[in-house]
DNA sequence: GAGCTATGCGTAAAAAATACGCAATAAAAT
DNA sequence: ATTTTATTGCGTATTTTTTACGCATAGCTC
């Protein structure tokens, strides 16, 4: 037992996962295997040990519940209300993570009964107050979308150009022309163009181009701060 | 004494106050009246308490120890470093307050022996993490400067336009020419021109245009939304 | 009036965003 | 082999935004 001279909240963090298949964007969910909200599904998290950072914290419940390491990880907004746990007083620091879908086998482990991906329009009944976490996680990474080239982190190494902009697309929730967006992107100078392979041909016919991001000349590019823009920024 | 099976850190937390005084950025610190760090000034914050959340906290934490109350509050960073506070664990929420310098007189509290406003380049040496988590406020500023119509509160009701301007070369550290400055604004639609009275005649030339920023048309204007676009960013 | 700062235009070039035409290419379908 | 279809890589034109800078005037102090 601890004893404290006054009472102290628990911190938790939950992390919403954003993946994209190329089409849609996904959010990764795990179905509880304990009370409360038994078997309802909720973003991956948990309590946070007590010589650990809110960061190491949020990694840690990421591998334990879903085999996800190594991610793009970032904290935005600290949930505090008063009920939001019927446990006990639960604090808890949300975070965005980006992967590469391709990237994960899932892996159901010991907290989680289960992990999977939803379509962001198909999401089911949550626990807690998730979904106003997974609301605010979108208004984030379409904040940070235009701030910093993260489209990259869910993308593959390589990807078709009609990828990125569907991906473009499914986070600003608008469309864009094709061409334009295609000089848009190209006219950055960051966007090499790799050896033709095949790509996920929707149906099936002319294989797409494949780019990679240079994410090495774009850290070490100063006339980006110079500008104070960010290139990717659409 | 409160008991819990398994350790719990303690929540606190810490406002970065900024006030513009028509010329240059300020941030509001306090001086410590009890250890650790006593008599070193820092952020006003302190503990949560069981039954608040964490912008309560804040808000009351601001209001006690330098009488300050009614402000824009916005949450920005947990910070959970390890070894942060030396007392015990403790993770606390960092918040922007954005004030209206001529709106408060400054009062000192039960826990801080006194308030003071610093020149953001004339800080003293701070407690704890606080000149990480300034660092971080700065940039945050800066980027929700771009997003949304924020500037204005840090203005009094009425402004001239070199405020205004100087405002903004505070935040983003940069210059801008003041006829298109001038020009960019006034064309948003959403400032009023208010009967000309006396202003702060720097050392006594010709009185300035005031201003006010009207903030029920700018949120009734759906045009806004359409655009995606704040159009007092820069 | 001289000296100062604040004001309210105006104009022009440069850069970025937007709209859309069109020919070529590769692979599957017929 | 020919057609169909999605993808690609330019090109061009228009509009909007950003940036740079000129200039005449209004009001205040001395």
């Amino acid at each position: 037992m601890y004893e404290y001279k006054y009472p102290h909240p628990a911190i938790t963090t939950d992390a919403v996962v954003f993946g994209f298949d190329g089409r849609a964007l996904h959010i990764l969910l795990v179905e509880r295997g304990a009370e409360p909200y038994k078997g309802c599904w909720a973003l991956p998290g948990g309590f946070m040990k007590i010589d650990e950072t809110v960061e190491q914290c949020a990694r840690r419940e990421l591998k334990e519940e879903t085999g996800i390491s190594n991610v793009y990880l970032e904290q935005f907004h600290t949930f505090s209300n008063v009920g939001r746990d019927p446990r006990e007083r639960v604090v808890t620091v949300a975070f965005v993570a980006l992967v590469r879908k391709s990237d994960f086998r899932l892996l159901a482990g010991d907290d989680a009964a289960r992990a999977g991906w939803f379509g962001m329009d198909e999401l089911p009944p949550l626990a807690f107050d998730h979904d106003d976490i997974i609301s605010m996680a979108r208004e984030h990474l379409r904040r940070v979308l235009r701030d910093r080239p993260i489209a990259f982190k869910l993308l593959d190494e390589t990807f078709s150009m009609s990828e990125l902009q569907r991906l473009y697309e499914a986070i600003n929730g608008r469309t864009y022309d094709r061409r334009n967006f295609y000089k848009k992107m190209t006219s950055t100078g960051f966007l090499q163009n790799e050896a033709t392979e095949n790509c996920i041909g929707s149906t099936g016919t002319r294989a797409s181009q494949l780019y990679s991001f240079d994410e090495t000349a774009f850290e070490e590019d100063d006339t980006i701060e110079t500008k104070g823009r960010n290139p990717f920024g659409i």
